[in-house]
DNA sequence: CTGAAACTGTTATGTTATAACAAATAATAA
DNA sequence: TTATTATTTGTTATAACATAACAGTTTCAG
């Protein structure tokens, strides 16, 4: 499972259909959401979006928002660069915006290794009022 | 709802038996595993759990760990000077370990104003290795 | 072709969280 | 005190999110 970046891997079926929706919703879906979204074109089941999901998320094309129970397609031109990504989460109009940057990556490895941890994977969500609300 | 280092509130029975088990656990535990550990106690339903959590987060005296819906008592002496905490996950031995750092606070709040965006709230959760486990 | 690996479909079930309503309790003020 | 208000509680039912288990199909390297 590489990162897209590197090998943009082939779609399967299922999986395309759900990173088609993801990518046309501009926005956090839920794996429910999704389903209802693809029954018209013959999904049935919430473990075939889950599983569509996994992988996408494995490959980088797409994120899980743990704090929403949501997922979202990764707006991140070549996907990540380093591997530790936030996101600010309005909530006056619910938008969701990806936040990368090589040095807050470090800052967040430097917090935890002052606390003896090693950090390999990380879950940053910040809400409050994106520019357009504030 | 203030938080609790300036106005430790009464808690009432159900928050204090739900506070309890959390303290006691030393480590997170789930809604439905604190009302199964609270059974013989007299809580018989879900709600009641939620209800008791929502003012303990509220407080300041508990914390959501949205990545594992669960939740964990606060560890830190008076509550939190800044708002920020971070949590550490060790995926090994599954120890969780509270964070709360003025410096990298004011990273995090510097890392969204650069997009724009002002941070009322955070979740962060970084998944690892702890020190025994490394 | 053939076997291994990945993907799919399906049913059933498990887990987490809230809605809606009624009753009891506690805090406040006349 | 007593009426008023707000909070907490109890209860049933339901919603929302996620995975287990199993069988069948497709893909693709060797
Ligand atoms: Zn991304
Ligand atoms: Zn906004
Ligand atoms: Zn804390
Ligand atoms: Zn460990």
């Amino acid at each position: 499972m590489e990162h897209f970046p590197h090998t943009p891997p082939n779609l399967t079926k299922n999986q395309s259909m759900v990173m088609a929706a993801l990518l046309k919703a501009n926005g956090p879906l839920s794996a429910y959401t999704i389903l209802d979204q693809l029954r018209s074109k013959g999904l049935r089941a919430p473990l075939q979006v889950y599983r569509a999901l996994d992988k996408l998320v494995g490959y980088g094309m797409a994120h899980r928002l743990e704090s929403m129970n949501a997922f979202i397609a990764c707006r991140h031109p070549d996907g990540e660069s380093g591997s530790m990504v936030a996101f600010t989460i309005c909530e006056s109009c619910g938008e969701v915006a990806e936040i990368s940057n090589d040095r807050f990556d470090s800052q967040l490895h430097k917090l935890a290794g002052g606390a003896g941890f090693n950090v390999k994977k990380s879950t940053v969500e910040l809400f409050g009022q994106c520019e357009a609300c504030a």
